[in-house]
RNA sequence: GCUCUCAUAGCUCAGAUGGAUAGAGCAUUGGUUUCCUAAACCAAGGGUCAUAGGUUCGAAUCCUAUUGAGAGCGCCA
């Protein structure tokens, strides 16, 4: 709030000095104590570009005019033009009754009037969710809440891949469980193994007897296999706090035909012919291990799309020689179905195990005829894990998987939302199961619960009525200043890391905060109390200290974290 | 072979838009509590920002090359 109040001074007057430039685009941030003032500024540097003269005489020309405001306590250039400024007290002071006019709403932006559509997880529903989905999870929902906070029309969805080969497995996985506990020998080529497999089987069995051991049962197994671990899987999520507005089947877009509707627009367009090899692709060179090169005896020509006119590498195809749909098809289908709904902006995050699926899902849109820069794709990098300095591999084959809900039951839902949140979502993630355990005896939301303990405690200890005026005679302390300039990017911070879907840096920042808190607290506890009889005194202090738990509160509100 | 992501303290990680002396937590060492209670604070040590060039007033940040790590290069989803 307040950076932005400086900066419009500076625009102010640079229109004044100098009416023909463009306007430049230029930062004011807080400067830590350094000696260097409060603020700072690049704007001499980007403006002396625009003049062509030095920056140290474009920073002198703007400091004349900037000092003669109010608010401004003097403005300091130092070689070779940076612009660092001082402000009144009064100013920081008058943040104190903003924040608490607007108690954690403080913050928040007016409506923009823009929808957008998050997708996240998605996991497959051929199993619980693992360690591998947390990211996902939590960057998701942090994101949202985030998104909602700066005051975008936030919907959250959830794509269920009920269609296709992996629920056959899934299916199969469980018939072979089913056909066991009656006595029957079934065999399958892949297979997903664990305890909910078995446990799926065995209530199948025991509601419905042996009657699918002599007939078809793929269909009915698929129903039940996905119903089962979607409804398991809401569960887990819920009880992370993690809601979603819509969840969008797959399976629909074959049965509601709009897989066929872009299969028309893209015949009407002349986009497909008929091939054994895509055209463009050519002779790829493929790594020895390459999939590509493992599963060649299944590419056996069929319809393809000329993405490589929209952007992509090759083009790609689309249904295969047997008439059967490949996912790609249905993935263009969902996002189409997605503009249709007409959002604003389009957000997916998806694993980087899916990087390679991102061109050609923008060529796929753009060969609709859709504006594809409404799509936007968020890589979350894949967590290693590691056990006593050794990788594990997560398989839901191999039915070696550790389940989300279990680190949450383990650690805490704000400690795990803390672990996930500790990191900008495209850092490797190198997550040791031993000393994840060692951190929750260190845990992380004890030192925001214990900050807002105390400032809790001091409120209430002081009389303040929920009245504050900030005239008054007292001169804030050095540390008082800085908490309150720390207050003063609040919304730099929102906004930043909404611009930039980094929920991370707001953790940062509020950890930043409450660390000067207790810092503030210990110094003052014992001489000089933070609460005295000089009521002035007492009055600017409480106002401070509420200000910092309602920017902690909301913070906390933003990440999901419940203390 | 090609594409994407990444490499910062002993460990786990921050450092958007190039800015002044590169930060935090953990770990190590030492210190601090007559309740606004120490789940905290203070102090110290710890760095060739992977390497080498380049761009400029100025680079952890931008460009090029090299090395190393992860992911992808399926008619699986």
């Amino acid at each position: 709030m307040l950076v932005i109040f400086l900066k419009n001074i500076i625009n102010n007057e640079i229109r004044r000095i100098w009416p023909k430039i463009d306007m430049p685009d230029f930062f004011v941030e807080r400067l830590e104590l350094s000696g260097y003032g409060d603020y700072y500024s690049n704007v001499a540097f980007v403006v002396s570009k625009e003049l062509g003269s030095a920056p140290s005489v474009v920073a002198l020309d703007l400091a004349r005019e900037v000092q003669r405001y109010n608010c401004i306590e003097k403005i300091e250039v130092a070689d070779p033009g940076f612009f660092n400024i001082y402000v009144d007290e009064e100013i920081l002071n008058g943040l104190i009754p903003v924040v608490l006019a607007k108690n954690v709403e403080y913050g928040s932006r007016a409506m923009k009037g823009k929808r957008v559509l998050i997708e996240f997880v998605s996991a497959n529903p051929t199993g619980p969710l693992h360690i591998g989905h947390a990211r996902s999870a939590f960057l998701g929902d942090v994101l949202s809440r985030l998104l909602k906070k700066v005051g975008y029309e936030v919907s959250k969805e959830y794509y269920i891949n009920d269609f296709g080969n992996q629920v056959e497995i899934l299916a199969n996985s469980i018939y072979k469980e089913y056909c066991a506990l009656h006595g029957v020998e079934f065999s399958v080529d892949e297979e997903y193994s664990g305890g909910y497999i078995k446990e799926i089987a065995k209530e199948m069995a025991k509601k419905e007897g042996s009657r699918w051991t002599s007939c078809e049962y793929l269909p009915h197994f698929i129903e039940v296999g996905v119903l089962k671990n979607l409804d398991r899987i809401k569960k887990d999520l819920r009880g992370m706090h993690i809601e979603f507005d819509s969840w969008f089947s797959e399976s629909e877009l074959y049965e509601k035909g709009i897989v066929e509707e872009v299969m028309n627009i893209y015949r009407s367009k002349n986009l497909l012919y008929e091939a054994n090899r895509s055209k463009e692709g050519g002779e790829a060179i493929r790594r020895d291990g390459s999939k590509s090169n493992e599963f060649s005896f299944r590419k056996e020509g069929g319809l393809f799309l000329q993405t490589s006119k929209y952007g992509d590498v090759e083009d790609r195809v689309v249904r295969r020689k047997n008439g059967t749909s490949v996912y790609l098809l249905a993935d263009i289908a969902y996002h189409m179905e997605k503009f249709k709904r007409g959002f604003d902006s389009i957000l997916n995050l998806w694993g980087a195990d899916h990087a390679g699926h991102v061109g050609r899902l923008r060529a796929g849109i753009r060969a609709l005829g859709l504006d594809d820069s409404k799509l936007e794709f968020i890589l979350v990098q894949m967590v290693k894990l590691m056990k006593e300095g050794k990788d594990i591999k997560i398989s839901k084959r191999a039915g070696s998987i550790i389940e989300l809900q279990e680190l949450v039951r383990e650690i805490g839902e704000g400690a795990s939302r803390i672990l996930f949140m500790h990191r900008s979502p495209n850092s490797q993630f190198v997550f040791d199961i031993e000393k994840m355990k060692e951190g929750s005896v260190n845990n992380p939301v004890c030192y925001f619960s214990y900050g807002l303990k105390r400032m809790y405690a001091l409120v209430e200890k002081s009389s303040y009525n929920g009245f504050f005026f900030n005239r008054s005679n007292y001169r804030l302390l050095r540390e008082e200043r800085e908490l309150l300039k720390k207050v003063s990017i609040y919304h730099s911070v929102l906004e930043v890391a909404a611009n930039l879907k980094e929920p991370h840096r707001i953790l940062f920042y509020c950890q930043d905060l409450i660390s000067a808190f207790h810092s503030y607290f210990s110094r003052y506890r014992n001489n000089d109390k933070i609460l005295s009889a000089d009521r002035e005194k007492s009055k600017i202090r409480v106002g401070l200290i509420i200000s910092l738990k309602i920017i902690v509160e909301s913070s906390l509100q933003v990440l999901g974290i419940r203390v």
